[in-house]
Formats: structure tokens, sequence, C-alpha cells
DNA sequence: CCACGATGTTGATATAGCTCAAAGATTATT
DNA sequence: AATAATCTTTGAGCTATATCAACATCGTGG
């Protein structure tokens, strides 16, 4: 039952919308699915989140050239694995996905989890080779973008360029303020932390920042913030006893984000 | 008394290398010193493992003419700070600088330790402000990269933007190991990989990998790892005493590679 | 060269979060 | 619709690492 239904499955208005729920059900349809074919970033409601950021209308034609709008994913598909040359960078248009490494023991961590709007896949470009496994949580839809024309182009467009740079440099920022999280906050504190960064990324893209689904498994959560399944699972009933959140199953509400902040201890987004 | 001595001051020998350890005891010498005029892209021995890779003569020498090559910090001394504006990234030419976040707490807590042939700053990328505060832990030396000049010239040498790129994209992939490194292992897994990587980091630059100085205190070494100082003791002793490692203060020899690799487990570096 | 603050070591004890276990809820499959 | 698989919750006890404390050593500035 879905007391909450503010999905992470953007309902792209402006285009044969009525489609997209229908697909979830069926086996992919390539030709007439939003997510496959005849969107263009000109008329992406993400486009002002994305690689084309202040780009005139013929830059943006430009990039939109280069940029492949694949079939759409099912959960469970990958987007890459591990170890698989490094070809493209990717932009979630619908979905969720996460990006896992099997450390050799065989069970695999969670290096991260990306929502509409968000790029993924940056972590090949150093040495060719991705580091990480992405693979979908949900049903999902993604704009492939071919490094080595997204470098070429950035040649001749100085904006592409510079938006590039502030992806990747965001990347970095992100990364290194998980790593305070993992080496000084407790697991309360990481979990109002986890919250509130979700909260921010759906806002992002005008979703609801206090009521939204989790397409991650506690699990997930978990290995990505460096606790157990059962730490994960008690603390979110713990923050609901507190009045702070509320939670049925995967559907979370942010009941009183100022106290989640404070416990986080304010420095934090 | 120094058991030990593979600084990390590289010693350059090609240009006027010794006034490089007179100047330690002195107040800076701006003009003579090697750490600051006089030294170019091209003659600088780091520069296959820095921006210039691959770079014709004709590039090297346009990049050279937009790195500016400052005074040499002392300990202490800071690069930049939290919250500063974003102008430039900075090469690390000698000695080493870490980086670190002030928790609202009070205390900080250590982001990333950078050594010689290494790029600090991109922190302050995405939104122009340094996400961190950058601080030399000895005596060291850095070319000073502004960055909107380096965007413009990355527009004109494809090689360069290639290597930026690269440079950005080794980061993540670095943070993002950390990660893994910060929610899955234990006390001395980290440990013994924090050991192997700075190991390969000096390895890199020429110096030994099995001998090396460690330029940071154990506190800082916890921050980094997620510990505190006395387990970061302990497991200093600890690893001693099984005869992997040798311990003289900061002085660090790895005895046996191969077992602490065992202990990461075996997919580290 | 001495003294003092910063850094490092070691020990004893406390505890946050892990592990193991088992049952309940949800989702996927036939 | 039934069954299986996965995911989530809750409990009880355990352990790795934190905390607190005392002392040793280093190196820096006077």
């Amino acid at each position: 039952m879905r007391s909450i239904d503010n999905s992470t499955e953007l309902n792209n208005s402006t285009l044969a919308s009525s489609e997209l729920q229908d697909n979830r059900s069926n086996a992919p349809v390539v030709k007439l699915c939003p997510h496959s074919a005849g969107v263009s970033c000109g008329s992406c409601r993400l486009n002002e989140l994305c690689l084309p950021i202040a780009l005139s209308e013929g830059e943006m034609q430009q990039l939109d050239d280069i940029v492949e709008r694949n079939r759409p994913y099912k959960k469970a598909d990958h987007l890459y694995r591990q170890h698989d040359e490094f070809r493209s960078i990717f932009a979630v248009r619908s979905g969720s996905f996460k990006t896992y490494v099997l450390s050799s023991s065989g069970s695999g961590r969670v290096t991260g989890f990306y929502l509409p709007g968000e790029i993924i896949g940056m972590d090949g470009i150093a040495d060719r080779t991705h580091a990480n496994s992405a693979v979908a949580l949900e049903h999902a839809s993604i704009c492939e973008i071919p490094f080595s024309q997204l470098e070429s182009l950035s040649l001749k467009l100085p904006s592409l360029q510079h938006n590039f740079f502030s992806i990747l440099g965001a990347e970095i920022t992100k990364d290194q303020k998980i790593h305070t999280i993992l080496s000084s906050y407790s697991a309360e504190q990481r979990i109002a932390s986890f919250l509130l960064g979700v909260s921010s990324r759906y806002a992002r893209v005008g979703l609801s920042p206090t009521r939204f689904h989790l397409p991650m498994t506690r699990g997930d959560i978990g290995e990505y913030l460096g606790l157990t399944v059962e730490t994960v699972s008690r603390l979110f009933t713990a923050l609901q006893k507190k009045g702070l959140i509320s939670v049925d199953n995967r559907e979370i509400a942010l009941l009183a984000k100022d106290e989640l902040r404070a416990i986080v201890g304010a420095d934090e987004l």
C-alpha cells in the first residue's frame, strides 16, 4: 500500500506522459515511450540541472546531437560493471541507480545513489575503466553521453567545458562530505544526514523535500553509510518514535527537519 | 634522530639544489631558492605526473606562462581556508599538505593528504568556494594554477583539457575508494591500506616505497581514517610486533607488503 | 641548552554498533 | 492466488574500538 506516492519517477508532463506508467508493467516498448526517443535536451525538464546549464539554443543542439537516449532500464539492469571499459557518462532522466564495488569477500559495498538529474559514471574517467558497477534500483531511463565526444565538444563550447568541470568538482565535494560523515558521525547522525541529503536532492528536481520514496533497501543504505541493516532499521524506528520522521516501509516523511539538522550538528546542508 | 632519511622533500637536483636544505631554517628567501622562481614545467622532475603529461614543448610553455610559483610555505601555513573564494588549484612541488574541515563542535576532521606531484584545491571548483582548509604539514612549495586561466587554456589545448579531466576523475576514484575503506574496513585494514597507499604515492615520485617518513601526526591519520589516536598508535605497534612494519616515530619501513595486502583483502592497490 | 607544549604510547574500562537469530511484511514468480 | 524470495523489524548478547587516564618522548622556542 502506498500512503505516499511522490515517486522518483519523474512524470515528464510535456511528453506523452500517459505512457509512462503503462510501460512499467510491459516489456520495454522502444519506439513510443518517452524514455527512449524524441526527447531533446531543449525540452527536458532537467536541463537546468544537467550539462546544458546556460547553453544557448545552438549549443544545446550540438550537445543534443551527441546524446544517446537508450531504451529504458528495468530494475536490476546494469548500466555498466566494474572493470568495463569506460566510454560514456550517463545522466539519470528518471528512476534511480546505485553504484557498488564487490569486495574480495564477495559482499558488495554501495558507493553511491543516483537520482534524476544526476550524473553517473565519472569513476571511469581517470583510468578508462569503471571502478564501480552501476545498477538500476527501479525502472529508469538515462541519457548516455559518449565521453570522447563530450571532450571534443567541450573544446568548442566553453560553457559546456565549464559545466562539466563543475559537475566533476561537485562530485569531489560530495565525496569529501561523505568522508567526513563516515569518519566522524554516529549512526544516528549518518541516518539523519542521509535523509536530509535525499530530501534536498529530490527538492532539486521539483519533488517534495518532506515526503518521498526511498528506492533503495535498508541494506543498501547500511552499506553506503558503513552500518548494518539492523542498525539502519532500528534508527528509522527510533527517529519515528521521536516524531522526527514517519516511516511506512520505503515511504518517508520528514516531520521535523530542524531537529534532524540539529542531530547532524548544524553544519550540514 | 633520523634513522631513515628518505624525506618527502624532493631534492630537485637540476636546480640549485644545495639551497634547499638551507632554506628550511631561514625566513623565506623569495628570490633565489628553487621553491620560488626559475623553475619551469619543462624542467620539473614531476612534469610527467602533473598537468603537463604528453604536452608538446610549445604547449607546456603556454601552461608554464599561467603557473605561479609562490614563496615556499612553512609548516602550519595555510594554502587556503574553508569558505575562501576559489581561485586556483595547486600542484605540490615539495613537502606535503593536509586538508581538513572544522566540525561545528570545533574539532577538525582531516579529509586528505597531499604529497609531491599531487593536486590540491579541487574541492572549490563546484561552488567557487573552498569546502576544506589546506595547511602545510612541513616546509613545502607549490605551483599555483589560476583556474579561470586553466579553463581558457584547456579550450585551446586538447591534451591539457584531457589531463585535467583525468586528474579530476582520479580524485573522484580516490575518494570513492576511501568511502569503501571507511564504510567496511576494520581498524587494522584501514591502517594497512593507508600505509600501502602512502607507499605507492611515494613510489610514484621516485621515492622508496618501503622506507618513508610520515609527515602527519597519528591524530591526523586517525581523523582521516575515522579512528582515534590511541587506536592508530596501538595498531602501529601491533603491526610492528607482527613484523610487518618497523616504526620509529614517523619513520616507517614496510617489511612485508604482501602480508599487509593480505590484511586489506587482496583487492587493494 | 633547557623547558614546555605537542605528540605518542600503553593500560583499564565503557559502549555503540555488530552479530546471530527468528519472525513478520513485502514483492516477485508461477 | 499461492509460494518463494527478499526485505524489514526486533531482541539478546558480544566485541571492536572509543574513552579516560597516566606517563613517556619529541622538537621547538626562549
